[in-house]
DNA sequence: ATAACTGATACTATATTGATATCAATTAAA
DNA sequence: TTTAATTGATATCAATATAGTATCAGTTAT
């Protein structure tokens, strides 16, 4: 059970990147670089983000894509359903038939509960408060277990 | 974002038709056309529960399957992990590279505590409790939302 | 003996996910 | 004004996961 796919998890390091240097356009193939990102997949997100009012885009030379909306207004969650669709229990079940069977019935009862305290942990993880996270776990010696390999949203400048 | 396939779905209901009608065998035929789930598919999931110990068959005539394990003792965490494999953040993002990216890993923290809050939900959830909710449920004179078009678990003797 | 069963396995179809390629249009800058 | 850098829009492809079907051998109650 996966449950960030490719798309969701480079649309997010995406967001973090732009949402780090606010005020200039940062170039699809910048942010695939850096972010190790397929860069054709990760246009096509991008476009996607543009669809839903998240980010903007500049075309042309020094062209590229930048903030519309703030960090904190974009809750992973958001971006969950965005590249994901909504969080359902088992596909079109509840559509086809209405309780036909309640053991169906019943077990969606508890399904639906725990979608809800789902949605509302992924709806508290904001872009915006990953970014702080991220600044402050950027100014320790050692963050994340192992050591630190290389840190492209730290070091390099794009 | 699918929380529950096909696969998990069918055996769920399968362990509660199963948990219902205990000390008796109860044919993979006889389950899959009350809980009309497809009679091969649902034949692959009862091995696939034996091999995980949840079930016992009878070979021949009037055979079939019986629980082995308490359905107290069955959490649908179980069943989503054998059916769906492991919760988990990203596929193998972890394995390949240790922290190779700083914002991989913050938004992992954040990821993993939400992991544990859901595999909690699910733990809580036992097939146990389902019967007894479904128990409950079946005592109503409607129980779920819309009209009850048809309640095979309640109404079909098998 | 035979019909009702499971064990085991191979196969097919469809959907989803991940990734690549192409070409037109736009724009900053040489 | 040409050119290189860049997005917009799409089409296509490959890999993987999900869902479902078919077959045959072996077991057992009747």
């Amino acid at each position: 059970m996966k449950v960030l796919t490719k798309k969701t998890d480079y649309a997010i390091r995406a967001l973090l990147m732009l949402g780090s240097k606010r005020g200039v356009y940062l170039s699809a193939k910048a942010i695939a670089t850096d972010q190790d990102i397929p860069y054709q997949f990760l246009r096509g997100l991008l476009q996607e983000m543009i669809r839903h009012e998240l980010i903007v885009s500049k075309e042309g030379a020094q062209g590229g894509f930048m903030m519309k909306k703030e960090p904190d207004e974009i809750p992973i969650a958001q971006l969950i359903e965005i590249f994901q669709g909504k969080v359902q229990v088992s596909e079109c079940m509840f559509r086809k038939q209405i309780c036909a069977n309640r053991s169906r019935c019943v077990l969606r009862h508890e399904i639906m509960r725990i979608e809800q305290v789902v949605n509302h942990e992924f709806d508290k993880i904001t872009i915006g408060k990953l970014i702080r996270d991220l600044d402050a776990a950027n100014g320790m010696t050692q963050g994340c277990g192992e050591k630190v390999v290389h840190n492209s949203l730290e070091s390099t400048a794009v």
